[in-house]
DNA sequence: CTTTTTTTATTGATCGTTCAATCAATAAAA
DNA sequence: TTTTATTGATTGAACGATCAATAAAAAAAG
């Protein structure tokens, strides 16, 4: 049944797919068929519109991350509290949004983190958004913290977010968001609390 | 040259050759003809020796996983310190072992995260492995802390080492071994300094 | 100490399967 | 009628597994 105009939506049906996939058998085995099957279209028309496999694989990562980026964005706009904290805070709480803690796009994140280790397409996305990340946590921490000290921290807290997602994917049961989030603020608080030597109550 | 006795020195060749093998060029490519060649042998004799590209996949997370573990417990062998301090400290600093965070160690523990998503044998093996680390830190923790707080810290503390672990992984110059060990240690002494008060300002 | 036999390790061509990509045919909308 | 979207059979390449053939060492026999 060919509409006009079908070209954006076909794609994210894809995008979709993939990660579904993804979900279910891993990269590996995501074939361009079983995609194209729980699109519910034909297997042709993803080198149609992605002009093959890897085409579709690269869109994927990307709207992965830019959800990630989405995710963030919009906490930090919407934020009243201008302080280093509540930034950090908002990328926190993006990191852990619905979207991407879901068992599909937690395993899709996964199998990229693995494949982009050797297909430099991937590698470049993934660098380019780690280092965006590592940009924004160590711009806020500078505010109130020391140069090599801001530095420290933005790598700490982005290891920490990682790690819990990390275990989060690969624990069968979930990442159990509420408890991700607290020990996040409860290292974010002892970083912070390192500047002048503050006390800082816990966050719940 | 057939002489009596091969089958662990092959054993050993292979599992070697495999990990070579993911360090250029990923988990997907790393055909079990590729795997052969890196060890001079020729492709039959995985079949005949691990039953199965399978089966040699099996083998080499098998030899990853003791691979960690007897580095940690090495380390807390040697300690002449009976501190909780002292022996999370020989766990951390077993992680961050040489033959862990090399190249080729490093790579294939991530392929095998990712794809043990989707096998029961792997995904066995990782979990059992996740769940000593877990216990471990747990127990320590559990000297100095109350219940509900040694589990969390556990649980930070894992999220710590594997996220440091991760984005080194990832980054293409590497681990910095310094620094992972630095943040991990920092990390901790403020996780053991919640102990006797709640609310911690760190001189110094 | 040779020669022969047996055992053990290894090879690599071959087979069947799976997959991504292609493209001529088709069908629905414009 | 023309344009646009979609199909699905086909093609060629790649892979893992298999197994009969081979070669070298070890054991037995002379």
């Amino acid at each position: 049944m060919p509409k006009v105009g079908m070209e954006p939506i076909r794609r994210q049906q894809l995008i979709h797919a993939t990660m579904a996939a993804i979900d279910e058998v891993g990269l590996a085995e995501a074939t361009i068929m079983r995609i194209a099957s729980h699109a519910g279209v034909s297997a042709g028309i993803i080198s149609h519109y992605f002009g093959g496999k890897d085409g579709l694989l690269e869109a994927t990562m990307r709207q992965i991350l830019t959800d990630l980026t989405d995710a963030v964005s919009m906490r930090r706009m919407a934020l009243n509290d201008n302080s280093p904290r509540a930034h950090i805070g908002a990328i926190i709480e993006g990191n852990f949004d619905r979207t991407q803690v879901t068992g599909p796009a937690a395993k899709t994140w996964l199998a990229f983190w693995a494949s982009s280790m050797h297909k430099p397409m991937l590698q470049r996305l993934q660098r380019v958004n780690d280092r965006r990340l590592y940009a924004n946590l160590c711009h806020q921490f500078r505010r109130v913290l020391p140069h090599a000290e801001a530095r420290k921290a933005a790598r700490g807290l982005a290891a920490m977010i990682d790690g819990l997602w990390l275990r989060g994917a690969l624990t069968p049961e979930g990442l159990d968001t509420d408890e991700a989030r607290h020990l996040a603020y409860h290292y974010l608080d002892q970083l912070l609390a390192h500047h002048g030597c503050q006390h800082v109550a816990f966050a719940h």
